[in-house]
RNA sequence: GGCGCAUUCGUCUAGUGGUUAGGACACGGCCCUCUCAAGGCCGCGGCAGGGGUUCGAAUCCCCUAUGCGCUACCA
């Protein structure tokens, strides 16, 4: 039987890191395996659905390069992929269930149930079809009548008194649950709607999806699908939960501790290779010998059998050092294309794509994300605003001044202004008065980008150019220097 | 409270009875060097604890501790 999973987020806004890598593990596992990869929308919460998330939720997956081979977005034979449009499905295997004495009705309010909850010490709940009001403690009758007359009810499911749940989870082996600690679940909601109970065993049958990749929140209701499964005399889909996504402090991954939404990555400028390299690596390692892996590799080599059992901490600092390694290793071309983006949602254009590709290439180096570079090195974009007075003290002489003047009328005769020509007529200006190079190039570097730190000087000075040198240069002479050494007093 | 799942350097992990417990990130040092990076070399640092089983245990079993998850007419 040909391998089919799902990924079946629930449209509520953004798309959760941990949400990220259950698709990640099922379009590896899907494309490993020559099977297909649903995408199904569990819309059955009204309450919590936000308009436009779906979309949003298309988007993201796709920046992260996942396909889907059927789905609200592009169809399907197992259609339609919305929960929401399946209700009657849901509605006559509901109600087969009653049939075969598997689930009941009940008509205890929300609030009654949750007076029930208080009642007990130490949420201790649990729902006792004996002294609640359902079809059992109401009779059969007054059960009919009650629904005729259009009295709320919804359908639960029966769960046996005392039985020995036992399942196989691939990720984690034998477990077992007794049928004692289970809930009578609510399948069918008030609201006509199904739970994610009674939904996904269903649709996951209907679909006939063969494996379940899903996170480990979702192992303690395993033993209610089993019972499902069973009820309908369906075959049980191979599961696989997978650990869960922490902060650094251990607990679930939070909002309150960080960005959790994909959409927040991807607008701080990590690239979607290596931010999919991080994530399917958080619970997962192909051998350990390296860090980076192509997407080919990770669906090659990807075994559901090596996914680790404890949860993983998310590291922004390793995610910024494999950031940073596909930085730089990518064409220079791209970055450049990727980096006017960049450049131009910081309000800066009339940049050359020559200009930009060599400061990318000057930079990248430098930093772990592409739009770093603008703030990393400011001065590519514009004359520098303030000067590093620390850097000046440290650095500037009585003779400094002198020296640079010297080079400013030096640098205006060169004609072919690239780092090699100024770096050697400046080295034969230096040599010529035995003095060396640090004397006048980090004076050079504060002159120029007001900064104490950057890319190599002759480099950066060939980057911005003879004019924009010499004018910065003089600017600096003339009434920057006045200032600072003013201020030095 | 109940039930379930988990536990190898700070972090991500390799490891499936015999290894000096390996790698990466981070951190520290050195080299390189016009600064900052990058790169190279070196270093720091771990099997939660306790019992078993075994000639031998990070690996198998039990207990304890800790953490996490679930315990909704949410998924």
């Amino acid at each position: 039987m040909s391998v089919r999973v799902r990924f079946a987020p629930s449209p509520t806004g953004y798309l959760h890191v941990g949400g990220l890598r259950t698709a990640l593990y099922n379009y590896f596992f899907a494309r490993k395996h020559n099977g297909k990869l649903i995408l199904r929308i569990e819309d059955t919460d009204r309450t919590r659905y936000v308009e436009g998330s779906v979309e949003n939720l298309i988007k993201t997956l796709t920046w992260a390069g996942i396909e889907f081979d059927e789905g609200p977005h592009i169809g399907g034979p197992y259609g339609p992929y919305y929960q929401s449009q399946r209700l009657e499905i849901y509605r006559k295997h509901a109600d087969l269930l009653i049939e075969k004495g598997w689930a009941y009705y009940a008509f205890d309010t929300p609030e009654e149930l949750e007076e029930a909850r208080q009642k007990s010490p130490h949420h201790e709940f649990k729902y006792d079809r004996y002294s609640m009001r359902n079809q059992f403690t109401l009779g059969i009758e007054k059960t009919h009548e009650l629904i005729s007359q259009g009295v709320p009810y919804v359908i639960r499911l029966k769960v046996p008194d005392n039985q020995e749940i036992q399942f196989y989870d691939i990720i984690r082996g034998e477990i077992s649950v007794n049928s004692k600690d289970v809930d009578d679940q609510i399948l069918l909601k008030s609201d006509g709607y199904p739970t994610y109970h009674l939904a996904n065993v269903v649709d996951d049958h209907l679909m006939e999806i063969t494996h379940i990749i899903r996170g480990e929140e979702w192992l303690p209701s395993v033993p209610k699908h089993i019972l499902l499964y069973n009820a309908f005399g369906w075959e049980i889909p191979k599961l696989a939960h997978l650990p869960l996504l922490l902060n650094k402090d251990r607990t679930k991954l939070s909002k309150r501790q960080g960005d959790v939404a994909v959409e927040d990555y991807i607008a701080k400028g990590y690239f979607p290779e290596a931010f999919v390299n991080f994530i399917a690596l958080l619970g997962w390692n192909p051998s350990a010998d390296r860090e980076i892996y192509s997407v080919q590799e990770l669906i090659d080599k990807f075994e559901l059998e090596k996914v680790n059992k404890a949860g993983a901490i998310f590291d922004v600092v390793k995610l910024d050092a494999i950031n940073a390694k596909y930085l730089y290793s990518k064409p220079i071309d791209e970055l450049a294309s990727e980096f006017r983006f960049w450049v131009e949602q910081r309000g800066y254009f009339n940049l050359s794509d020559e200009y930009l590709r060599k400061v990318v290439a000057l930079l990248r180096e430098r930093v772990k994300k592409l739009p770093e570079i603008i703030d990393f090195a400011p001065y590519m974009f514009e004359k520098p605003k303030q000067y590093d007075l620390e850097y000046f003290k440290k650095h500037w002489s009585d003779t400094t001044k002198e020296h640079l003047e010297n080079i400013l009328n030096l640098l205006r005769t060169i004609e072919d202004f690239t780092h090699q020509t100024v770096h050697d007529e400046v080295l034969k200006y230096l040599n010529e008065r035995n003095l060396k190079l640090k004397e006048v190039i980090h004076p050079l570097r504060l002159a120029i980008t007001g900064l104490s730190y950057g890319a190599g000087m002759f480099e950066t000075m060939e980057v911005l150019g003879k004019d924009e040198v010499i004018q910065r240069l003089e600017y600096f002479l003339q009434n920057i220097l006045p200032e600072i050494q003013n201020e030095k007093k």
